[in-house]
DNA sequence: TGACCGTTTGCATTCGAATGCAAAAATGCT
DNA sequence: AGCATTTTTGCATTCGAATGCAAACGGTCA
């Protein structure tokens, strides 16, 4: 019993004895160290659901908590393969849409003992780099709210990195999405407008390449035609406040006779262009102009604008994002999902009767 | 010479021989072996100002390149014992100031190649959580543009992880601080207001807990007694525009005669602010009330509001806590550092003559 | 008391890259 | 060519935790 095979070698066993710890960080053989077991017993007192016995982990914990032990999350990223990284992709500071995302979807991440590593995207080479960042951090997936192309895509998913899309996705491949389908509220909003005696409207919307603009606009011209309402002009902006006033006076340079109503593809766009009819223009707001958008961003009910403007639900998106994340890193091989959520439309009071 | 010792022994590496990948990622193995060479000299490839041939670089870089491989940084990590990982802690999406400091940061940080995690903090025990959670991951340093108690701090400084703090730091405690000091605007503000007329000001303050705000305060008061001005009124706020409306009100409330100027510790309260006055006290801003304020954020230069406000040089704080926090990493045993940036003002149009 | 079974524990190995050291190769010099 | 020097290369080990396997333990029952 004394010299069972159970005991330690003192040979290998000394030979790796340091002086324990000085400015050195608390590693799981300190702690084994002190509380008289081996490297193993701690490890599995930090893993839940192993198999370990009561008086066992008491003595662990005592120890650990003595040297302050507290795992580390990188050796166990390697051996585990599993890094508890995921790469955040936002784009533009422009947009104050994002940072509400954003902020969202770090705190889901962590209540789910995720972390968020975070990588702001402006253009297609931002992302190119971007991805080979995450690939050498081993990210266990990525949340992208931002550009990213067909052949980035497929390159992740050649590397088996799960991608959620947060509003945006490839329609002609597989892929696992979060997404706002606000067309119900459009029609809404633009009934509204046809029986407020709006007959032409004026429309900002934003990049060429930018999925969620395209479908709104589409949206919003599907309901136009459908109440008779023409279109008289179309401009394109650059989702920022500036394009949205600039995208007013490029209305007003294009058309004699003013529309009645402007609707903008998102929030900033549209304060940008209140602020251009109000300042500029002299336009009182709604009454010689009404203006609708999308987002529902929080300063968009700011008194200045109470924009009628249709709602995002980004916390239930942003939940939903990293609820598949996770489920994607844990079932690979399941099949693809896309959650789409309605939007809700804010009434606001930037739209009232058409000017006679 | 056929049977030098450099040669490869067979039974130990025939053992760990693997089908080359296969669905497997490569690793500097892989590497090593497609090129004939050894593991190390991969290692050395990617190690710039490493001892390599530039033959042998070539031959691996190819043969990388075949293989699509990429340092492990999570390997790199363990054995470096540098994560390459800052921990970002901001709090509140309630203050746009915040993202604009976060995603600067960021691109300052991904700009000397490292990854921010990101922490949103927004009560001590967060920062608790967020601490240990950082602890974990290793984190080769903090910025901290939130919470923290000094224990905490204390904590940080006992497991030698470096803290830049950002717009906060503690008086009686040795560290390292990026800050704006804007008393030179904020004297010059004042100047003009008592320039203006104005005898009789309100005050719009943040969080008691709060530095930036006792501070802001604090300068704010010592100016307006320099030039006489009376302060009639002050309030707390959260720093969000809901406090910065009913703060407002509060003034309302508590004085019978209006003060001429409302002084807002924070973009975002001012905007409030002034919405309240505008919409609520059918007032002209700045006709009938002036309004101040700090931050400078991007909104606040919208139309609507126009803020005269004093703007924090964001982008060269976000730059400087970045070099700072290298080099405390590099360098640890370097004495402490404080940057402290003059704010700027921006003139706006938000302040006027005193009414009579 | 001993055979048997389930639970706990420790051993040894593994993850992937970096690096000190010594051997080998390349270079310079006489 | 011969020797000294510098540069390049490979070997072997290391970082810290997880885990398959087998040994040890604790308990039950005959």
């Amino acid at each position: 019993m004394a010299n069972s095979p159970r005991k330690k070698k003192p040979s290998k066993s000394e030979a790796k004895v340091v002086p324990l710890i000085k400015g050195r960080r608390a590693t799981s053989y300190d702690v084994a160290r002190l509380a008289g077991v081996s490297q193993s017993a701690v490890s599995r007192c930090f893993k839940p659901g192993a198999s370990i016995s009561g008086k066992m982990r008491e003595r662990v914990m005592k120890a650990a908590k003595e040297l302050e032990y507290q795992p580390n999350a990188i050796a166990r990223g390697l051996i585990t393969q599993r890094s508890n990284l995921v790469a955040v992709l936002v784009s533009g500071r422009l947009n104050l849409y994002y940072p509400e995302v954003l902020f969202k979807i770090t705190e889901e991440l962590a209540e789910v003992g995720l972390q968020a590593l975070l990588f702001t995207v402006e253009t297609e080479d931002d992302a190119e780099a971007v991805i080979e960042q995450a690939w050498q951090y081993q990210v266990d997936g990525v949340i992208s709210a931002s550009h990213m192309s067909q052949a980035q895509y497929k390159l992740l998913e050649k590397r088996q990195i799960p991608v959620v899309f947060f509003n945006r996705y490839f329609s002609d491949h597989p892929n696992t999405v979060v997404y706002c389908d606000p067309s119900e509220q459009v029609r809404e909003v633009v009934k509204q407008l046809y029986t407020l005696g709006h007959r032409r409207a004026g429309l900002i919307i934003g990049p060429e390449d930018n999925m969620v603009s395209r479908e709104r606009a589409r949206m919003v011209q599907d309901s136009l035609s459908e109440f008779g309402i023409e279109t008289i002009c179309e401009v394109r902006g650059d989702f920022t406040y500036e394009s949205g006033t600039s995208g007013l006076q490029e209305i007003n340079r294009q058309v004699m006779d003013r529309p009645s109503v402007v609707i903008c593809i998102n929030d900033m766009m549209a304060m940008g262009c209140m602020d251009e009819a109000r300042s500029v223009l002299g336009l009182d707001v709604p009454k010689d102009l009404s203006i609708v958008s999308f987002d529902g961003i929080g300063m968009s009910q700011f008194a200045s604008y109470e924009l009628t403007t249709i709602r995002q639900p980004i916390g239930r998106m942003s939940e939903a994002a990293v609820r598949m994340i996770v489920e994607r890193v844990e079932r690979p091989e399941q099949s693809h999902e896309k959650r789409v959520f309605e939007g809700a439309m804010i009434p606001g009071g930037s739209i009232a009767r058409a000017p006679s």
